[in-house]
DNA sequence: GCAGTCTTTACGAAATCTTTATAAAACCCT
DNA sequence: AGGGTTTTATAAAGATTTCGTAAAGACTGC
């Protein structure tokens, strides 16, 4: 689990040469950044991905940028910044009374537009309370945001990676979830081969979760296969 | 209510020439307009007259525009709109990390002006329902206004810093707020991996609000994610 | 220069993660 | 059923990272 945390940024342009440094930069500075190439690509794009910031550009094929704002603000109060080759005094003041938050114009100092971001984007709360934050299963109840465990009514202390497997343990409850997935989920893409890590962390689990650790009631082992979750009755 | 139905802006800047347009300008759009050509001046205006928006030249005398934003921005989001000759990319990034939500560098085009001023003023809610100045948790009593904390009854003294990170800590109280959420809040801009800031300032809350600094009781940390806030019986 | 605050540094203490070793358990085969 | 092989459980030592604290340095306004 544990989703990226990074703020989300839209980049809206149709010239590849500038997404591209826009993508690398922003990238490099811990956003996730995704590209659209006009503002209809754009706007399926937010669908299923909600952005905190928007960048764009004015002059695009499909729907213009200004269009795009328009939209946009329609229905949301997400920050907008456009960049644009047009210096006018008239295209700026339509973009911002369109909605936009800010207007650079190209050239632009990549230095400064990231601080223009900064700035944006310290005008929207950070997005937290938005998920589930509980999980309650069996004997569990699992606190995501204050980071608690109950079992059995009793609070119990765990450590980060901890806490982790018997997350995405619960979430997989009654299943049986196999050690590569295990891996995978909590110690990240490479090191899927280290099953030693499981068994150390399982066997500080059941100490700390089962009234029994000779016996497991809650986290079963699969020979050869993984380990299953079985939290008790519902 | 007793609210006038315009918009205050106060104009900081030394140049008579330029308050004089700028104050012309605002005024014969409907917003009511104060001057200051200091930052000291401007803060002394703001007992007692609080605008919606401040914009601040950056090179005054007695106080400058930088040190104006930093400032504000240690007890309000008051929007501050820079206004400064100084065009090079390293002023523009400090005053925007200073908390400055946008930069104009001068000469200006004042239709553009007028059109960030209200980009920026359509961020901020209408001062009517805005945010409760009050948050009243546990053992915990902050008084957002007048920069007052009572713990148990007892009144503690608290640096702006120190005041920030408790507000924010009281405000998702009972999460577990991850330290890079803490810095970012606080510190704003770049340093969201200067940890040290964090254990210094939450070694100094301690002292200040626990009954026993060496087994916390409201700043419970989680180690390896952040800092969960515990305010005590409510 | 002084007081208050913020920044930076340093280091011992604490907590967590990784690695290793060994014994027990599960499986497979004849 | 018994021997051999692989997998699992557990403890414990070792390495690493993070935490708490004090204290020195820097900046600001007075």
């Amino acid at each position: 689990m544990t989703s990226t945390e990074h703020r989300k940024i839209l980049v809206v342009d149709d010239e590849t040469q500038i997404t591209r440094v826009l993508r690398t930069s922003l990238s490099s500075h811990a956003y996730d950044v995704r590209v659209a190439n006009d503002g209809e690509t754009a706007l399926e794009i937010m669908k299923d991905w909600t952005p905190d910031l928007v960048i764009t550009d004015l002059s695009m094929p499909n729907m213009d940028g200004l269009e795009l704002t328009r939209r946009l603000r329609a229905t949301s109060k997400i920050p907008i910044l456009v960049l644009s080759v047009r210096g006018e005094e008239r295209t700026k003041v339509q973009a911002l009374d369109a909605g936009a938050d800010d207007y650079v114009t190209k050239p632009f100092s990549m230095v400064e537009l990231l601080a223009r971001v900064r700035a944006s984007l310290r005008r929207i709360p950070i997005p937290d309370e938005a998920e589930p934050a509980k999980i309650e299963v069996g004997d569990f109840r699992i606190d995501l945001a204050a980071h608690k465990v109950l079992v059995r009514e009793k609070e119990v202390h765990l450590t980060p990676k901890e806490f982790d497997l018997l997350v995405y343990l619960a979430r997989h409850a009654g299943r049986v979830v196999p050690h590569r997935s295990l891996l995978a989920s909590i110690w990240g893409g490479q090191s899927t081969e280290q099953v030693e890590y499981l068994r150390v962390f399982v066997g500080q689990l059941r100490k700390k979760l089962e009234p029994e650790a000779s016996s497991p009631r809650y986290i079963v082992t699969e020979p050869w296969v993984g380990y299953r979750f079985d939290p008790g009755n519902d």
